[in-house]
RNA sequence: GCACCCGUAGCUCAGUGGAUAGAGCAGUGGAUUUCUAAUCCUCUGGUCGCAGGUUCGAUCCCUGCCGGGUGCGCCA
């Protein structure tokens, strides 16, 4: 990695100029904004100038004297107020794509400290299909899972299912009333729904019924064989189903422990937190409160009301003695953590939980909890109103529905192709870029921002889509099938034209970008990153032709084709993303 | 009321304490005897919500407003 490496040379060079570094503090370097002035930029001169009373052009040039990188850069230069930037040479450009050639992980190094990590996502409920709201959880999760391990991490994913919810007291009345046996089958979850719908109906409009549900849940509960049965059976209809999903989006779990798999811990455990004065009954519920330990504005247990702060406690036993969801996370926690001896768990969730996420946490630590744990948030997908589709009473879109369409018009858009491929290469073409297509529509934006659902921008296949790169890839491909034989890339590389070497750049980046990822879990820096790899590669390709050229540039140029090729393949495969030879 | 998130081109969105704020779509004018045109290149398009502050430098950090969203004892 060039940046890592020229922060530590700069870091020398302070060192060799008697320059004393501020505590704590790293030169940075950086990818140059501006790529006319260098490949690589710092501004640490201009920010310790002030501290050491030093001009900063003076400073810097008082760093450069002492800084060694001939074998790395052909030019520094001292620009501006103060900048430093670094050209990289074409040496260390063509020994980096060789790299990359070699390397199954396309020169992306590992990281130097590895760790057991749990990525909790996805998280679906039973007995409900899944609609685009699991768009984000799902794909954020799955790519980050798949950056954490193919950088060395030791990754966990738990697919935490809402399995144990108060909705089975009216399902499994409505299985025992009006359930339909031949639609079950049919299709599992569409009946499973439909019976929990007509069942929620019948209870708003007759508190009998309602009754009667509360006794199906409590039996459930109390173990009663019967109902247990029928639960069983629904959580096992619907994640048969649910793997079939999965596994058309190639989303991968190590474990489906649903929020079930805690019952037995809930009891003992809120006994514990009582015991240890952790938590304490008010009103008839056993809650956590505030323990002073930081200031109210930043205290998940205290809310501010009318000039007062008020209590806002993190409840974990209902007065009827039935636990919540806070009481399942915190056993959650317990379980990983000595199970799984995990460092760090991410749930992967919407924002509108960070309040839960941020008393949860503070719990499980006043327990002892030493773990890491992140909440990665995303924002919400919202109606074409503007607001937030609620999953609750309103209608929203089927993931399945965005997928199957995207994977149609894909499929039109190769019908209007002559490539002389067959039926079964054209649906699996559609399948790839189908799928991809939504993965990178939801991918390539930032985690935190809302966005309003669309069809047609959710499953576009012009401009920055995942078609748009995956051309890039299939244009690399298609020059080597129509290599005669086959060729022996050999070292022997010069650029001669600037398009080889912005591509070369671009490619050697990778390494930085794929770390940069897990930073502050943004695939869509990733995503972004490989989408300049395609433009700057489709650019390459329409000024320089590879097959008629000869000689070195063509070993050059077939080399470029090459790493682009691993660069875009590796990294889509970090988006959950497939490649395909043609389309 | 308090906390968190958001406000950037006509639309949808990236972006960063740095140099002239970027893409896609839409609009415009070109490129194809081509290694896949699902491509490339032109042009058009901006008070980075508003006002202060910190800084050599702020769209980014801080404060206050305005606008939108979300969350705030016994749902998950």
């Amino acid at each position: 990695m060039f940046r890592a490496v020229l922060t530590d040379r700069l870091q020398a060079a302070f060192t060799s100029a008697g320059i004393a570094l501020p505590e704590g503090f790293v030169p940075s370097v950086v990818i140059a904004s501006d790529t006319r002035y260098g490949d690589y930029q710092s501004n640490a001169a201009m920010v310790l100038s002030k501290q050491l009373k030093q001009n900063p052009r003076a400073l810097a040039q008082q760093i450069v004297d002492q800084l060694q990188v001939t074998d790395l850069c052909e030019k520094i230069s001292i620009d501006g107020p103060g900048f430093l930037n670094f050209t990289v040479s074409p040496t260390a450009l063509i020994q980096r794509l060789s790299v990359i050639l070699k390397d199954d992980h396309a020169g992306v190094p590992p990281v130097t400290q590895p760790k057991r990590i749990v990525i909790d996502f996805s998280a679906p409920n039973i007995a409900k299909p899944m609609h685009v709201g699991h768009i984000r959880s799902t794909f954020i999760g799955d790519s980050l899972a798949r950056v954490a391990r193919f950088i060395g991490h030791m990754v966990i994913t738990d697919n935490h299912v809402g399995d144990w919810g108060t909705q089975f007291g009216m399902i499994i009345h409505g299985w025992k009333t009006q359930l339909d046996q031949a639609k079950l089958k049919l299709d599992p979850i569409q009946e499973l729904v439909t019976v929990y719908k007509a069942i929620n109906a019948a209870a708003k409009a007759d508190e009998a019924v309602l009754t009667v549900c509360k006794a199906e849940l409590v039996k459930l509960q109390q173990g009663d064989a019967e109902n247990l049965a029928i639960w069983k059976e629904c959580v096992r209809l619907t994640l048969e189903q649910l793997e079939k999903v999965y596994g058309a989006l190639d989303v991968k779990f190590d474990h489906y422990l649903g929020e079930s798999f805690y019952n037995d811990a809930l009891a003992p455990l809120v006994a514990d937190m009582l015991e240890k004065g952790i938590a304490k009954v008010s009103e008839g519920a056993t809650a956590v409160f505030s323990d002073g330990s930081v200031k109210p504005d930043n205290d998940p247990f205290l809310i501010s009301d009318k000039d007062e702060w008020k209590a806002a406690p993190c409840i974990i036993r209902k007065t009827d003695g039935g636990f919540l969801y806070a009481t399942t996370d915190l056993a959650t926690i317990d379980y990983r953590v000595k199970e799984w001896k995990v460092d760090e768990i991410w749930y992967v969730v919407g924002a509108p939980q960070q309040l839960h996420f941020r008393q949860v946490f503070a719990a499980a630590k006043r327990r002892g909890a030493t773990t890491e744990m992140t909440h990665i948030a995303f924002g919400s997908i919202l109606g074409p109103d503007g607001k937030m589709f609620k999953t609750r009473s309103g209608e929203t879109v089927g993931l399945l529905e965005v997928i199957d369409e995207a994977i149609e018009r894909a499929r039109a858009a190769a019908e209007e192709k002559e490539q002389g491929l067959s039926d079964a290469d054209k649906d699996e073409i559609a399948r790839i870029i189908g799928s991809g297509s939504v993965k990178y529509a939801e991918l390539s934006q930032n985690r935190l921002t809302d966005y309003k659902f669309s069809w047609d921008k959710m499953l576009s296949l012009q401009g920055n889509t995942a078609p748009y790169l995956l051309n890039a890839y299939v244009r690399t491909r298609s020059i080597f099938r129509k290599l005669e034989g086959s060729v022996e890339l050999t070292a022997d590389l010069e650029f001669t034209e600037p398009a080889e070497r912005a591509l070369a750049m671009k490619l050697a980046q990778f390494a930085e970008n794929a770390h940069d990822v897990l930073e502050d879990h943004r695939p869509n820096l990733l995503a972004n990153y490989l989408y300049e790899v395609a433009n700057t590669y489709h650019g390459f390709y329409e000024a320089c032709n590879v097959l008629r050229s000869e000689g070195t540039i063509r070993n050059t140029r077939l080399t470029l084709c090459e790493a682009t090729s691993r660069v875009l393949k590796t990294g889509l495969s970090l988006l959950g993303i497939q490649t395909t030879e043609r389309m």
